[in-house]
DNA sequence: AATGAGATCAACCGCGTGTTT
DNA sequence: AAAACACGCGGTTGATCTCAT
């Protein structure tokens, strides 16, 4: 026979977490650490599976968590490793600690995508879209146009075709010239070379209150008071945001 | 002020891979 | 060796928020 099953999924809550399940489950690993999810929320107390409790700490709770908008910075590092690493947004994640990958997955989905659109770039080759092509469908509807309008004479429509694909031409270049500048500022070979140790260095699903005071170079008896402190503090969601105050007091 | 469209993001789902029995 | 399972990942969904009309 195999492994236990996780959960089953009988009589179990599943939906956006309550501030009270929220305190169980961080009062939970932050004294006992993460040994199996499975085991997490009968322990803690929780009527959820444990890979609900997993998905919650990793991109909600967990202590390290850079929260906030991604600066332009940012977001051209991730540009430059989805045309490296395609969509393993874990990868990608791993290079920016205190962020998660659903986070920068979402921030793809919802923004970046959209950005490189306006550049003229296929986000998911980064290559710069058909340019042509969208200048022979531009010209298509406006031969359909002016199909209506037969007075004109087809020499002006060819004129006006010869002029969108000079624009386009244009346009591309000034796209490619930028995106060149883009790539030339970093060195992604080395920075990809790093993953292995990054990836080392921040495994959020594989820590406690002992590694985190650990990390911060401090007896586990110096950090105690402070982090319950913390967690009893964690009243409502907005207290986030004032969350980088107890990160440079506790962890780092 | 009401409403609809679009944007955002937390959470779920299903699958692949590695691990345990 | 094979079955059964946990874990982690990427895709997707749907609730909520924001903004324009």
């Amino acid at each position: 026979m195999g492994r236990q099953p996780c959960c089953d999924k009988i009589g179990l809550k599943r939906g956006p977490w309550t501030i009270e399940e929220d305190h169980k489950l961080m009062n939970f690993i932050l004294n006992n650490g993460i040994h199996c999810w499975r085991n997490v929320p009968k322990l803690a107390g929780l009527l959820r599976c444990g890979k609900s409790c997993r998905l919650r700490w990793i991109n909600y709770l967990r202590p390290d968590l850079k929260r906030g908008a991604f600066s332009e910075n940012e977001e051209d590092q991730i540009i430059q490793l989805h045309a490296c690493l395609g969509n393993r947004w874990s990868k990608i994640a791993s290079h920016f600690p205190g962020r998660t990958d659903n986070e920068i997955k979402n921030h793809w989905n919802t923004r970046i995508k959209k950005r490189l659109k306006l550049l003229g770039l296929d986000p998911v080759t980064h290559k710069p879209i058909d340019v042509k092509e969208n200048a022979e469908k531009k010209f298509q509807t406006i031969v359909e146009s002016t199909s209506e309008n037969l007075i004109e004479s087809s020499t002006e429509t060819e004129e006006k075709q010869s002029e969108l694909e000079l624009t386009s031409n244009k346009e591309t270049t000034k796209v490619l010239q930028g995106y060149e500048m883009l790539w030339s500022g970093m060195d992604v070979e080395q920075w990809l070379n790093l993953d292995m140790n990054v990836s080392n260095i921040s495994s959020p699903s594989s820590m406690s209150l002992e590694s985190l005071n650990h990390s911060s170079g401090e007896s586990s008896t110096q950090q105690e008071k402070p982090l319950q402190q913390w967690v009893d503090s964690v009243d409502s969601i907005l207290l986030w945001d004032d969350f980088n105050h107890y990160q440079e007091e506790f962890f780092f």
